[in-house]
DNA sequence: GGCACCCGCTGCAACGTTGCAAGGATGCTA
DNA sequence: TAGCATCCTTGCAACGTTGCAGCGGGTGCC
């Protein structure tokens, strides 16, 4: 029984085509013993709504576009997960695009996509869109940011505070007794923004601790990947420069690399060097030792990046783009008190 | 210029709307000069031809659906990230619903919700829904599922051959000189086939190695989730029964949680407990020891179940549903070799 | 009893696109 | 020059839905 339009229902249940309309929608008032009929007509005819048609008419596709650099990140595939259903709550449906981290892809979905004009707005984790891209090709529908940045952009950008969260992590590794403090993942280029807010706040608590800070402990990573903490823990170590006592990772797979590392070469965690990483994904709950790390509260990022986004679409307001942060914690784990604490 | 439509660049370029529709599509032969006016047009004002309609006139969305259990578990994250790929390229866009593991709301999203009549086609990786729910509401759209079949359903079912797959490790396991091998994920119910296979596999090779198998050393896993493989381990090793010298866990999570446990307790992996997992994760390349595991052929997988599904949208035919299956191989790592081999 | 009002229901048109089939122009041949 | 084939272009209708405005009949009020 597939198949069956407005149409087939309205004339089985004897009603016009609107009324039957009106019920599926519970818009106008209608009488209840039509209502019945009509809804009885729809059951037996296993009625559902062409949602095509209707977001035609209605100018709305109640579609939303998630882009995301890569999807089996797993920072990316939890948030995905809470985004995606946050979105079901407030009735969209999400639609996935991966831009493999590629710029040329990026400013493709976004901008210039046909497929871009079908949704009513886009989630977006902007890994190498600038602002110039930007004020180039105006998209039409809203946009909010998660994480990274565009600067001067007129887009909402939802994230944590990436500078406190960082001098959290570093005064605590010097609350620890660690001295030499080494971090993983700054990039000092245009797209790298939230790496040189971690950055900063790294070198905030420093110089709050009246620490000083050797910049060779400081190493850069393009990618936060596992293969990318393993390369850049092998440098510091390989180096020349002064053996860290702690590790700071600007997130989760950069820090399951550079354990990697620390581990086939004998090294011990914590109590050689301890290990701090960022993003707390499920996985570091499990690696040996257990990761210490900055845990966002992802759940309340996808619900303020949604609720944002569809302030957006309903008022169709694009003033005042707003900057709005969502709580962290530091967790910590073994990678910095094994057997001890 | 947003919200320009066939009509405008009609008017713009002096031709009819139909031509410039043939333009866009390429369809019917359109004289090099007009093509070029309309081409401009569209360029200057920056047209986008309207999904929606073209997709209600056509009678095609172009939008699949995936539904997966759940999204960050990272085998189905790496999945989708393969399947979103391939269907790009086959011009398909991938929706992703997440069921969560339930069974109420895996039937909703593929036989009852409005949504569901959109799709072109679905990529099913079913968890709960049986024959019995198919069969009183068969849905109206192709589907193809990926790693757990529904018994006696009509669909099209991509996967890797189970059981060779857990001889092939069982044997390997044999051929290294472990003896007392335990396993971790069976699932004796209606919906555990996958992990029934992985079991029979098992006991095979034991029977054409002629050696006898504690029946305690098969450990049950509901959930295939790290904490349930850390659940299991330890069962095992408190449970009163045979130690085992080695373990295969019937996927990588378990594996992970498994080797954590085992790790915390002094257990030496691979000297003491030699440990397999299954689905070849990234995540499982870093652990230490780094996992040996069956890596099953995800871009094939999803390229055949694209391939199939597309097959079934074009021609209609929803004709004797096919078993396909997917090579896999067994990568061998740290988890049973470390320092030899 | 008449009038105004409101409830419940309806028809028409349109959202932006494409399928169909015919229309018009052009060039070539006889 | 007429006739025909070829090539290009076009108008109409429809996909399934909802916005709008309006219509008829019943009800309440004066």
């Amino acid at each position: 029984m597939s198949g069956s339009r407005l149409r087939d229902v309205a004339a089985r249940a004897g009603v016009s085509i609107r009324t039957v309309s009106n019920v599926v929608n519970g818009y106008a008032p209608v009488a209840a013993t039509t209502r019945e009929r009509v809804e009885r007509a729809v059951q037996e005819l296993d009625y559902r709504p062409n949602v095509l048609a209707r977001s035609l008419k209605r100018g709305r596709s109640g579609m939303l576009a998630l882009v995301v650099p890569e999807l089996d990140v797993p920072y990316f595939s939890e948030l995905a997960r809470a985004i995606i259903t946050q979105a079901r709550l407030n009735g969209y449906t999400v639609v996935i695009d991966q831009t493999d981290g590629d710029a040329g892809r990026e400013r493709e979905l976004i901008l210039r996509s046909s497929r871009a004009a079908v949704f009513d707005g886009v989630l977006l984790s902007p890994v190498a869109l600038s602002a110039a891209d930007i004020s180039e090709h105006n998209p039409s529908v809203p946009i909010v940011l998660l994480g990274e940045r565009i600067a001067a952009s007129p887009f909402d950008h939802v994230a944590i505070d990436n500078v406190s969260a960082a001098r959290e992590v570093t005064e605590y590794l010097f609350s620890i007794g660690r001295r030499r403090l080494a971090a993983i993942g700054d990039q000092p280029y245009e797209t790298g923004e939230t790496a040189q807010l971690r950055t900063q706040g790294f070198r905030e608590a420093h110089i709050s601790a009246a620490r000083e800070l050797d910049e060779r402990l400081i190493v850069g990573c393009p990618h936060f990947h596992r293969s990318e903490g393993a390369r850049a823990m092998s440098a510091l170590l390989d180096g020349g420069g002064p053996t860290p006592d702690a590790v700071f990772c600007y997130n989760d797979l950069l820090a399951v690399g550079a354990l990697r590392v620390m581990l086939s070469r004998g090294i011990r965690v914590p109590e050689d060097i301890a290990l701090v990483g960022f993003d707390d994904i499920e996985e570091v709950r499990f690696t040996t030792p257990s990761l210490t790390t900055i845990a966002p509260d992802k759940t309340r990022l996808a619900e303020l990046a949604l609720q944002r986004l569809i302030l957006r679409i309903n008022t169709q307001d694009f003033s005042g783009p707003e900057e709005l942060f969502v709580s962290h914690r530091l967790i910590v784990r073994e990678s910095t008190t094994h057997g001890r604490q």
